[in-house]
DNA sequence: TACCAGGTGGAGT
DNA sequence: ACTCCACATGGT
């Protein structure tokens, strides 16, 4: 941990666009629900944590929702201060195109977590947290990313005494041995992330075009990465790449299915089929609810 | 101990 | 095309 004089003092950050003010509960379900894998909670209303080459602390205004930051004294508050904006305000999103009208489960979910948005994030960041995400808890995920970032990552501005590093880029990890991924807990993952290096090593332009290209073509190019199938595709262009047509099924959004709209006994391809029909063409947003609040409930009973 | 975790890919029907 | 299961690791 580090000494205040390191950092800039608090600022105010602008109000998010099309959003009510974020409650605590919500604060944290954006960023420390699964979106994202860099954050940590420093007390009860303030998150440290950072994507791409920035770090800040963010700190929730429980009463007014007001949201204020800070960032190392040696970065620049105003290049800093917007790419946070630009970071949570996320893509644009319409919640009244959702079928909440028709749908009571979902209107119930979007009551519990009001404003819940989709983050904004650095695509190839997005591509390895998820890669590293299947079968492991949130906790676990962070854990390996904590260490590949702690091993391998650089420091993120000269003279940034803090101590945090940015996640290693792809081209960074290209030169990792394999055995040191799996040192960092990545386990069978760790050829993936192996795989993926070598191959966005051997095509430097591939990563920006996928990002750039429409929907589906997007989806069948990381198809082809080692490690990466239907969900963790999905991810990577909700979270990474603000494609809300995207639609993740994961183990939670198959016990929801199941539970909350009878879709028993459904594999995640019917439910993914499910999912893009009937919560349109923002059906990732849907999704986040629905996982949000899935979560929070299976939390509740145990 | 057995089972699960924001799954995927290969082998065998 | 569908089902089954190994794949590392850590937690309950």
């Amino acid at each position: 941990m580090s000494a205040d004089a390191d950092w800039h003092p608090w600022s105010a950050l602008p109000p998010l666009p099309r959003g009510r003010p974020l409650t605590p509960a919500v604060f944290a379900e954006l960023l420390d629900g699964g979106q994202a894998f860099r954050w940590n909670r420093l007390d009860e209303h303030t998150f440290e944590g950072g994507w791409g080459a920035h770090h800040v602390r963010l700190r929730l205004d429980p009463e007014s929702g007001a949201l204020r930051f800070q960032c190392p004294a040696q970065a620049s508050l105003s290049v800093v201060g917007d790419a946070l904006a630009d970071y949570l305000a996320g893509p644009p999103a319409d919640e009244d195109a959702l079928p909440w009208r028709s749908d009571s489960h979902l209107a119930h979910c979007m009551e519990a977590f009001p404003g819940l948005r989709i983050l904004r994030q650095p695509f190839g960041e997005t591509l390895l947290g998820f890669v590293c995400s299947a079968t492991k808890q949130i906790v676990q995920i962070k854990r390996m990313l904590e260490l590949l970032a702690a091993r391998h990552g650089r420091p993120p501005v000269a003279g940034d005494e803090t101590g945090w590093r940015p996640l290693p880029t792809w081209e960074e990890l290209a030169l990792v041995p394999e055995e040191s991924l799996r040192a960092c807990g990545l386990g069978f993952r760790a050829s993936h992330v192996a795989g993926i290096a070598r191959r966005l090593a051997a095509e430097p332009d591939w990563l920006s075009a996928t990002e750039r290209a429409p929907y589906a073509e997007a989806k069948a190019r990381l198809l082809e990465l080692p490690g990466v199938g239907e969900k963790i595709a999905d991810c990577v262009l909700l979270f990474g790449a603000g494609r809300l047509e995207a639609f993740p099924v994961d183990t939670w959004i198959v016990k929801a299915m199941e539970r909350r709209y009878g879709l028993v006994g459904w594999k995640p391809a019917q439910v993914a089929h499910f999912g893009r029909v009937h919560f349109g063409a923002q059906a990732g947003l849907a999704q986040q609810y629905l996982f949000a609040h899935e979560r929070a409930a299976a939390r509740r009973v145990t």
